[in-house]
DNA sequence: ATCCATTTGTGCGTATGTATG
DNA sequence: CCATACATACGCACAAATGGA
């Protein structure tokens, strides 16, 4: 009995959830039942379900005839080591296009460009002066029309007179990756940096994010054999995506897993 | 406005903690404080800031001369590209060892070793039967004794029978990555699965974490020629850990990064 | 379209416990 | 022992969202 009660009953609940008893779609009792069946107040029995919000655990749905819901958990993998980075390895359009749809789902994204100072974080990353400017392609990915990862890509100014098309607001057909490639710009080197964090308001806003549901940061730097040429901030809605990296002798993975 | 109070004042204390205002280590006003200067009652107080202590930016201090502190968002780098992947890099100890030392700060990790059942997920990426058993080496590592992340690492049971050393208790000096590629067992190539997620209760415990902190969960599977050899399931503390990937040409991201 | 019932969302006041200096 | 600050808990009230009669 050292620990509060709400921590008890969620603790509770939460050996439902990840025994099974409590499957994903089936809903929890309401505040109301937790009442009583635990003998606390509303209050209490909400302190004890906001952990499993803040856990990724349920999803409250208010209304007549909402409750809170336990959370569906299917993944998206994006496959790091080979999108982007294997030459010819898809005919056309941009890697997370395609990687979704070869996973069986719909993808979908909105973009748009906007030029706007580089943080000094940014410009470090690209090898510019900090208060540079540079062009942002932003967009808003999304699966089956839910939102799953945001993904900002800031390119330089001097590259975007080089590569003019870059400024357009539209998709870029054939992905910017093979466009720049196609201007004598390929990459062949990336840096990937990866880690976990509580969404920002806007972030959790775009990504309709629950309170509590952390996302996985990853900014991946693109360099040719002469500059760094861009900077790609990706946001993944994080128990809903992971990310695949495959290092060393590709032969010997392909050997064990297929995709 | 139509924003609900305890919104709107953990908007406020958040613009003054990433504009600088407030900086890691200083101290918010207390909830005393806050229901005065905000007129609310302190359980709306209360309610703003576990927004903060849920986006991992503050830490609550319980006590005479406690308060609300601005966490410090040092962040250490785990090299996943180069650690236990280019041979003969460091000369000796385990990779993550020599990471934290290189950063300058001091590491230390408590092992201890049980033989378990595998889980189906870990047995499935193991390509071993599910409900086999295997070894499991488990550590929490420290950073200027502060818990930085745990590492659970399994070993099929067959494996051990050709490299007993593994089921010692203790730590292993040369590294197990070196250890077992002195039997034949070397693993030239890796596959890493990444994703974010709220921590389990276990997790929070160990890693000495506040609610609402995710972590960085990345499981690696190591491949010999013939097998996969171990299944190392690696929980980051998420706001203070970064894993970083160089994907390509290695020249040219040591052309350009010095690390 | 209206009203009602149910369920979660926000907010107040209060009381008591626990940790720390 | 006391003062201060956060931690837990109760009870209450009203708002907002949703779905059915």
């Amino acid at each position: 009995m050292t620990l509060p009660k709400y921590r008890n009953i969620a603790d509770d609940l939460r050996t439902q959830i990840v025994t099974g008893v409590l499957r994903p779609g089936d809903r929890l009792p309401t505040e109301t039942q937790l009442m009583d069946t635990f003998g606390v107040s509303r209050n209490t029995a909400r302190a004890a379900t906001a952990v499993l919000v803040n856990e990724g655990l349920i999803e409250r749905v208010p209304g007549r005839s909402g409750g809170m819901e336990v959370r569906e958990q299917l993944t998206l993998t994006f496959h790091a080591s080979e999108a982007e980075v294997i030459p010819g390895l898809w005919p056309e359009s941009d890697a997370w296009f395609n990687e979704v749809q070869r996973q069986g789902q719909q993808p979908s994204q909105d973009f748009s460009v906007t030029i706007d100072t580089l943080p000094a974080e940014y410009a470090e990353r690209l090898g510019v002066e900090a208060d540079s400017s540079a062009a942002v392609r932003r967009c808003v990915r999304r699966v089956n029309g839910r939102p799953s990862s945001l993904q900002n890509t800031w390119y330089p100014m001097d590259l975007c007179q080089q590569v003019p098309e870059l400024l357009q607001p539209g998709d870029i057909k054939q992905g910017t990756t093979r466009l720049l490639a196609e201007r004598g710009l390929s990459q062949p080197a990336l840096e990937d940096d990866v880690s976990a964090a509580m969404p920002t308001p806007e972030e959790a806003r775009l990504l309709e994010l629950q309170p509590g549901t952390p996302v996985l940061r990853m900014l991946r730097t693109g360099f040719s054999r002469d500059r760094a040429v861009r900077l790609s901030v990706t946001i993944f809605s994080g128990p809903i995506n992971r990310v695949l990296y495959h290092l060393g002798d590709p032969e010997i993975i392909r050997k064990f897993r297929s995709h």
